[in-house]
DNA sequence: ATTTATTAGTTTAATGTTGAGATGTTTAAT
DNA sequence: ATTAAACATCTCAACATTAAACTAATAAAT
């Protein structure tokens, strides 16, 4: 999952402000709680052999219907390149299905299968009670200020970069 | 860089209960948010063309010194196999040098070369320039509440995956 | 001492990931 | 209509990533 960050820095070597420190520390944080996070979940897709790109399509076509690999890229913020092979190992395992639109032959629609259909509909709610369980360690309202602090950090996206809107606010 | 997350989640096709739907408030948000500041850091260093786990790799040995294999991997959370690999490209651009411990001949102590010294001490500090800068969005006490409540999430490790302590508290 | 277990690192297979360039499709401009 | 621009997808090279199998070196057990 995460690729990712920093995990060790600074130590003493060389002298940071306290705002350099401070900022560092929350950055550190943010990163290790992600991975954390995600290295847990992954570990119970690993079980349905399927990785967390591949649950990630599964999962937006369950909850969103079908939608072209365009789409998909954006929803799980990942590049067309990287799609076309998701799309492709799914397909191998007859959990999507390819439609060419035939008003735009650009497009590709990706369907579910019946089996990827059943696989996500038992996938799912495990993933649902692993997140519940990991958010569980704070108290509710502070599952709220950790997500109002996250929602400003992530806000602020580059020009152009702006994805899509959050399902859920 | 992370590898990611489960982006766009329930849409109001099912019903979930309240803390299902706050326990994944604040699943998506951080995830976006370590997802979006990982983003720009490692677009500033592609422009130096190095990828983060080489940064890490190359700011950890700055920081703590020389290090064999497994502890690097310890420190930036990736399987030994993958240490290797970032190794061998890092050793190709000779920014790193591997040396065989003579005491005990299974560990290979790494270096920084007087070149990869150079250059993470010019890119260390435009990268601490944009961690401050991602979280000066947020005022002094919400980065030390943002910290808490990440450290709290990142601290559930599994039995058996807790990797190191960190250098800042 | 010999066997056994542990540890460090490498290799391999499978998948992911990006960015850049190529192909095919549609729309806009002239 | 022809051309140009925009768009969706695919392909490719390079690097990342893990897990599992493997080699080599050391430590522990007997």
């Amino acid at each position: 999952m995460f690729n990712v960050d920093i995990y060790c820095m600074i130590t003493g070597v060389a002298s940071y402000s306290d705002t350099e420190k401070r900022a560092l520390s929350a950055y550190t944080k943010l990163m290790r709680a992600a991975e954390s996070v995600t290295g847990r979940t992954s570990r119970i897709l690993g079980a349905y052999n399927l990785t967390v790109s591949q649950f990630g399509v599964l999962e937006v076509l369950f909850h969103k219907g079908s939608l072209c690999q365009s789409e998909l890229a954006a929803k799980i913020l990942k590049s067309t390149g990287n799609i076309t092979m998701v799309i492709d190992n799914l397909e191998k395992r007859n959990l999507v299905r390819r439609e060419r639109d035939q008003n735009d032959r650009r497009f590709i629609a990706i369907h579910l299968t019946e089996s990827g259909h059943v696989l996500i509909e038992e996938v799912f709610p495990s993933i649902m009670a692993a997140i519940v369980k990991e958010m569980s360690i704070l108290p509710e309202r502070e599952q709220g200020e950790l997500a109002r602090l996250c929602r400003l950090i992530g806000l602020q996206e580059d020009a152009g970069r702006r994805i899509d809107v959050f399902t859920i606010t």
